[in-house]
DNA sequence: CCCGGTAGGTGTACGCCGTACACCTGTGCT
DNA sequence: AGCACAGGTGTACGGCGTACACCTACCGGG
């Protein structure tokens, strides 16, 4: 049944997946739903805990690599699931939501050596990068650069007198109309960004500690 | 009307306003408000338009300065007005909106001297971070630290037998009881991190290139 | 002075939503 | 044989966005 949620949620949004469409889809009349869920939220939740069971968060490696490969799974599981998107820390947490944060302050505190609060910010950081990442690509209208490209030349179009008024919107729109916007290499300019930023400031710590 | 609607919203969050509600609010019928916006998504374009209205950029100073200030604006009007936190890069840009961009791509461009792909990562990292932020300030159930340590505690509480199974998590319950959990503060190490490592890529390049 | 258009408020109605509540049926344990 | 209970059903309520037809008050040009 949350297997069929998920599906549904996945190709048309969170908007099209209402319990009537949902026990459609099962075959059953809407109200058999509530025999196996209290209500929508819940149905949410365990919607979301199957989300985080699809995520892979290797083991092994340098926390680095660890922390890496973790986001761009997760980010990978957020393109897949967008409606996941703000939904991922309401209410309450599932069983693989709850393993799932406890690696990953397993690996900040235990393999990269971070003191609590340190731990904490760079798990913050990391996590709001990821999360917004995964919700413009989710919201932001521009998926084919065509696309992107007539979006911002109507823009300018609309008010001739102010055609150039935005010149670096205007740019935009022409560059991103010739080589397109891929998500996926942005994402991972800013985390190996990110990376190196908490790197550093790993280093400055465990130097003046020694 | 927007105004309105704004202020419904900051109360009580999107759920709560409805076209029936604000009708009520301005002591009118409902159709009533249909004269003045095509549908509630164009309201909502509306109310967006108002958010980005409030943020402030200043210019005048560094490139960096200018960034961290637009930043931190944006995430207080985002922790003003939760409910814009997903609809800020939606549909039809306002006119505010667009000259917000603008000015964005100006100072990095321009100011910060980036070439244009690297302006463009610059702006990507910095607003996924500042959403993601906004978003986990939104989503998170963490505000009151006595509210986190008890979820915390139930958590762990509610299966005995794995009651030491999430040590990590076991931890951030018992800190946060003690210290508290500081958006703003987190907030602003994530973005000084950011500001250093596209502050880094910049010098690198233009140390290349001379 | 009238008169038509228009801006803006009204009332009714439709189809969707989540879900409360009472009811029914088949299965398995004692 | 009896019964509890898991799980499917039917009806109904209140809320939602909004299509459509209607009404009213104003205002500029003949």
């Amino acid at each position: 049944m949350v297997r069929t949620a998920v599906a549904l949620a996945d190709r048309g949004g969170l908007d099209s997946l209402s319990m009537r469409k949902l026990a459609d889809k099962l075959g059953v009349v809407p109200m058999a739903l509530y025999k196996h869920v209290a209500n929508k939220d819940e149905l949410l939740d365990a919607m979301v805990d199957i989300v985080f069971e699809e995520l892979e968060f290797p083991g092994g490696g340098s926390w680095r690599s660890a922390m890496r490969a973790r986001a761009i799974s997760m980010r990978e599981g957020l393109s897949r699931h967008p409606w996941a998107v703000g939904l991922m820390e309401v209410r309450a947490p599932g069983p693989a939501n709850l393993r799932h944060h406890n690696a990953t302050m397993a690996c900040l505190r235990k393999d990269a050596g971070l003191p609590f609060r340190m731990a904490v910010h760079a798990y913050s950081l990391m996590d709001s990068y990821i999360y917004g990442s995964a919700l413009q690509e989710k919201t932001l209208p521009i998926d084919i650069p065509a696309e992107a490209e007539t979006r911002l030349r109507v823009i300018a179009a609309e008010q001739p007198s102010h055609a150039n008024e935005y010149p670096y919107l205007a740019e935009i729109g022409v560059e991103f109309a010739k080589s397109g916007y891929d998500y996926r290499e942005e994402f991972e300019f800013g985390l190996d960004a990110i990376l190196d930023a908490i790197e550093r400031r790993r280093k400055l710590r465990s130097a003046s500690t020694t």
